[in-house]
DNA sequence: CGTTGGTTTGACCAGTTGGTCAAATCAAGA
DNA sequence: TCTTGATTTGACCAACTGGTCAAACCAACG
């Protein structure tokens, strides 16, 4: 069923998802126009309409390939490891993302922010059941007495607000710090924040 | 200089903002059109222009009526009052505007996510030195001992963070609950996280 | 070299959008 | 009641937007 696809094929498909990613994450969806990307990708519009049907085509192939990216950090959260450090693991994986993917946060953020009309679907099945599992572990986790005994939904919730709050609102971050960098000082806090939490 | 108003004036300017507010929140700026918000305050888009010069005036002023009622919360933090009540309440009202103001939390969200066009100045500056002069304080209380010695600045940015969430990220908090009221547990949550991050 | 199928483009289109304007309507004080 | 200034609107416009299409172009293989 695969078609193999040229080597023209694979540069501007690629050209246009990175052109794609770089305007939607800054101007969101309805802000961003295919004459903006097809210049950021070096292509004229009815050739970027060559490669991807239609502008939400585009913007639906960035989410896609988002989403997985995006849950992996959780995914990797082992229930046979030592509590502390898989959750602590887990909140520095994902200021990591969010330091080195800043424009996949913000498009993610402003898909949800105006409902979430793409992935709802997604959201409702997928990360819920995977937050769900996570959640049990945790949960199993401070009940043996190992991790304190918080609500594990909101501790994950805590861990998302935290590091995506350094992509998403970097502007207001780096305008309030001045000259220091963000990410240094986050991590030392997030580091302090969760382990104190943590301890049983 | 202030021109007085009829009555006519402040309904009408009350209905724009509001319906303003209502679709710039939900779509972003680009994503709003003048028709909405016209028929969302019940007049047809040229009367609504007779009292609003532009789209983009109708957005800041609903931005600089904003930054004031945002601001007020950290404002109101007192050097003279116990550390860590001080501290907590703020993070109590911060959560209170989010779960009472959530189209303002995320008007501001898609304000700065795209890059804060129209208040990268406040931010630089009022923010700016609002925040100084707050983490000024809380370093005072660590240095003597009162909490305990973490970021100022990012225990700022971590209240603002973990509040502004739960009103930012709606649908996606709701999508991973369920049918469970998420505030309830955010202030439970959010009690326990900061009591104990700032026991000294 | 010629053919074939993938690639690129200029011209175009219909719908939408922010904004204008002259004319009509309305409210209220003299 | 009449007048004056505030209010409202239908018609309109130029710019922009997502998308189409036929024709041109090009790469590669026989």
């Amino acid at each position: 069923m695969e078609k193999p696809q040229t080597r023209i094929q694979q540069r501007n498909q690629a050209a246009i998802l990175s052109a794609g990613l770089n305007i939607f994450s800054q101007y969101g969806f309805r802000g961003s126009t295919l004459d903006q990307i097809a210049e950021a990708a070096g292509l004229s519009k009815p050739n970027l309409l060559y490669y991807f049907p239609s502008k939400e085509a585009v913007h639906s192939a960035l989410l896609a390939r988002l989403l997985d990216t995006w849950l992996d950090p959780l995914k990797a959260l082992d229930a046979t490891g030592d509590p502390i450090t898989e959750i602590m693991g887990y909140a520095q994986r994902k200021l990591a993302l969010s330091r080195d993917y800043p424009r996949e946060s913000r498009l993610f953020a402003n898909e949800v922010l105006q409902g979430a009309p793409h992935i709802a679907e997604v959201l409702a099945t997928d990360l819920k059941n995977l937050v769900d599992e996570k959640a049990k572990i945790i949960r199993a986790w401070s009940e043996a007495g190992k991790v304190a005994d918080v609500d594990p939904h909101h501790l994950i919730f805590s861990i998302w607000a935290m590091t995506q709050h350094y992509a998403d609102f970097d502007v207001q971050v780096r305008a309030v710090l001045g000259d220091r960098e963000p990410y240094d000082g986050a991590a030392v806090f997030l580091d302090a924040m969760y382990r104190r939490l943590l301890q049983p």
